[in-house]
DNA sequence: ACGGTGCTTGACGTTGACGTCAACGTAACT
DNA sequence: AGTTACGTTGACGTCAACGTCAAGCACCGT
């Protein structure tokens, strides 16, 4: 009944427009675990997740080997309450980063917002120039 | 009258915490360019304020190259329209870009905070329990 | 005149994140 | 049996973003 959804490789790799090669590396740099059937990697559901999660932080602009360690967080499975402890402080010192990183990203969008009403000001005010030399 | 401050490399590379190297790696690749006294550099406050705008910049994850593009967009400096349009396109181009960066950002922290609040959730049963234990 | 400090320009080394072969296995189709 | 498609594991190449010397100039205090 429970139809567990896998992945190629190349499925997965045409889905998030990225390379077998790079899939691989991912796997040898200890992010994802593919189960394999013989010698090919075979991805489920969880595995694609992981990937999901891998992208973005990629485009945020984090390194693999943050990435990697904060994957974790993701995955609670283990029943130990130091554990839980040692993870909640992970967790937080992750979203002190993050919340950070909004803050300049926030500022950097204002700045921006900034420079294009003066320029777009100044475009205004040589259209009416314009329109008064007509 | 008009004091304009300057800095020497040493000056910017200990207020920011990088190497003099990476001073002059950024004006090897264009990204600063600042007067010379014989052969030392002498950077102004416009200078400053760029190296600061490439410091967040890589912090928010983008690479020299882009970095390079967009620091124009503050250089306000040219009385052509033709170019205003060109800047005002270049910038919504970059604004998009950081939107969507922030989207994903923020996906990202809710996700976190969710997970945190599973784990604070199952910390606290895991208190609740030992005290009815007791 | 001498040593120290700080700067300069090459030139080569390094690390992260893959790309690019080469050489091979395997399953499917015809 | 041959070919096509898709997969595998090394091994080496590449590009960005610097680090790390080496060798040398310029001023400064003694």
């Amino acid at each position: 009944m429970s139809e567990t959804k896998t992945y190629s490789i190349r499925d997965l790799s045409l889905e998030y427009d990225i390379t077998p090669r790079t899939l691989r590396f991912y796997e040898d740099k200890g992010l994802l675990s593919p189960l394999r059937r013989g010698t090919q990697r075979i991805y489920d559901r969880r595995d694609k997740g992981r990937l999901a999660l891998i992208l973005r932080g990629k485009r945020l602009g984090f390194s693999l080997a943050e990435i990697r360690n904060w994957l974790d967080l993701y995955d609670v499975r283990d029943g130990q309450v130091a554990q839980a402890r040692m993870l909640l402080d992970a967790s937080e010192d992750r979203m002190t980063a993050l919340l950070l990183q909004r803050e300049e990203l926030n500022e950097t969008i204002e700045e921006l917002k900034l420079q294009m009403q003066q320029v777009e000001g100044w475009l205004d005010d040589q259209g009416l120039a314009a329109e008064a030399a007509d």
